[in-house]
DNA sequence: TCTGGGGTCCTAAACCTC
DNA sequence: TCTGGAGGTTTAGGACCC
């Protein structure tokens, strides 16, 4: 059994805490709680996507609700409780779901709407302590051993936080509360739906032995089968064995790894969002059906290296990338990558265009029928620190001077309010699953065509 | 039966330089 | 001049996570 099984609802086996799974009234006193060595709080928004959709739409409440992709392609985000009570869970794809439960309500993930919401749930557990890490938009874990002295045991901060978002936000969330990030993570999925559960430090052994090997961080389908065959089916049966065995079977990377997990052990510290720096971007596409002509494939390629260079530009302080990886993933689902390292770093779609470009010729698959494409790109460094080659051509081209006019048309006016012409026409080509329009959106033309 | 999108990290081979 | 090892970088792919 996978940790994403673990979060689909199946329960866990194993041993009771100090203080149960059940939620402990709000009003404890900071005094009454001890902290028992844990310092690590995880939170965990409950079915974060649907239910940001279940409070924004009356029609949807006490529905089973289903967030995702709604093309021919789609899979499901998020799903509600009562979602899950069929047998629906994330990942799934859409088809199948709407199979289990006819009567579901659908919709499309709204990420700028779940950003904010988000947002605001950051600003309720910053007030607690400075040391926030968030994970994803419904995640994050919290550092609060400097903040116990003021404010009391981890569990009442964990209560006080609960009480807030549900009061702030009208949302249920779970915490895990651990002396370290692995195991408070796992606290976390035992905690669901709308709990908290401790696992004091005295008793973290006995908590992680009986679950299974795919509870392990960095255990998904096919690490799990390797361990499964060598006879571990748990953390109790992964602990036993030596690092140097886990090393052999696994690598030494995640053999040392699942050797500290196994026996409770984790350094990770809770980093603070801003010491998280970006190591690259990406982009990428389904078509509703699989596409051969490389005309339409060239236009998605341009299109897509447009979103990217407007998110190296416009994000954070601005960066400029130097290695660009182009992925195609055939109809029969195999994925190739290739990439190549720029003399200089761009962030300008126009090369970006260019190199991807070379790549899919490169790797000669101009007569193969695509399921998707899309293009990532690494190696960041700070714009103003990229180092640009000078041109003596005074007549050449200002691209930056017109990407950045399109950046500025797109802040006022929405995506796209400007874009090459080559993306202007209509096409009839198959639209991107996933794919949200821009009714505002007008073909204009640039300098030169692209 | 059908398998999204945006990420990170690891491994291994190939290649280059010393 | 040739060979080999060490070590860094690039490239490709796999696995995992949310």
């Amino acid at each position: 059994m996978s940790r994403r099984q673990l979060e689909r609802g199946t329960p866990l086996r194993g041993m009771a805490t100090d203080h149960g799974s059940r939620p402990l009234p709000s009003d404890l006193g900071a005094e009454s709680v001890p902290d028992h060595g844990c310092g690590v709080l995880h939170v965990d928004m409950d079915a974060f996507f649907a239910s940001v959709e279940q409070l924004e739409r009356p029609e949807a409440r006490g529905q089973p609700v289903l967030v995702g992709g709604t093309g021919p392609r789609g899979v499901v985000a998020s799903a509600n409780y009562a979602a899950r009570a069929y047998g629906i869970h994330s990942a799934m794809p859409m088809s199948q779901a709407r199979r289990l439960c006819p009567r579901a309500l659908v919709y499309p993930a709204d990420h700028e709407r779940y950003s904010q919401v988000s947002a605001a749930v950051r600003v309720i557990l910053e007030s607690v302590t400075p040391v926030v890490e968030p994970v994803s938009l419904d995640e994050a874990f919290l550092d609060v051993s400097g903040a116990r002295a003021r404010l009391g045991g981890p569990v009442w901060i964990a209560e006080h936080l609960r009480s807030r978002i549900r009061a702030e936000q009208g949302l249920t969330c779970s915490v895990g509360i651990a002396p370290n990030k692995f195991v408070a993570k796992l606290a976390a999925t035992h905690a669901k739906p709308d709990g908290v559960y401790l696992v004091p430090e005295a008793q973290v052994q006995a908590f992680l032995h009986p679950l299974p090997v795919g509870a392990l961080w960095g255990v998904g389908p096919k690490v799990e089968q390797r361990l499964v065959r060598l006879g571990l089916h748990t953390i109790a049966d992964v602990a036993a064995v030596s690092p140097a065995s886990l090393r052999r079977e696994v690598g030494p990377a995640l053999g040392d790894h699942l050797a500290a997990l196994a026996r409770g052990r984790d350094e990770r510290a809770v980093q603070p969002a801003s010491s998280a720096e970006e190591r690259g971007l990406s982009a990428e596409c389904t078509f509703a059906r699989d596409v051969a002509d490389a005309a339409v494939i060239d236009r998605e390629l341009l299109r897509l290296s447009e979103r990217l260079a407007r998110r190296l530009r416009t994000e954070g302080q601005g960066h400029a990338a130097r290695t660009v990886t182009l992925k195609v993933r055939r109809a029969d689902f195999t994925t190739i990558t290739r990439s190549r390292t720029l003399p200089e770093p761009t962030d300008l779609a126009r090369e970006i265009h260019a190199t991807a470009r070379i790549l899919y010729e490169a790797a000669e698959v101009s007569r193969a029928r695509l399921r998707l494409v899309g293009i990532r790109v690494e190696g960041l460094v700070v714009s103003t620190q990229a180092h640009r080659q000078l041109t003596l051509d005074a007549t050449a081209p200002d691209w930056r001077g017109v990407e950045q006019v399109m950046d500025e048309a797109s802040r006022r006016f929405g995506d796209f309010a400007l874009r090459p012409a080559s993306l202007a026409q209509p096409t009839g080509d198959p639209a991107p699953s996933g794919q949200r329009s821009h009714p505002g959106a007008r073909g204009h033309d640039v300098p030169e065509r692209w």
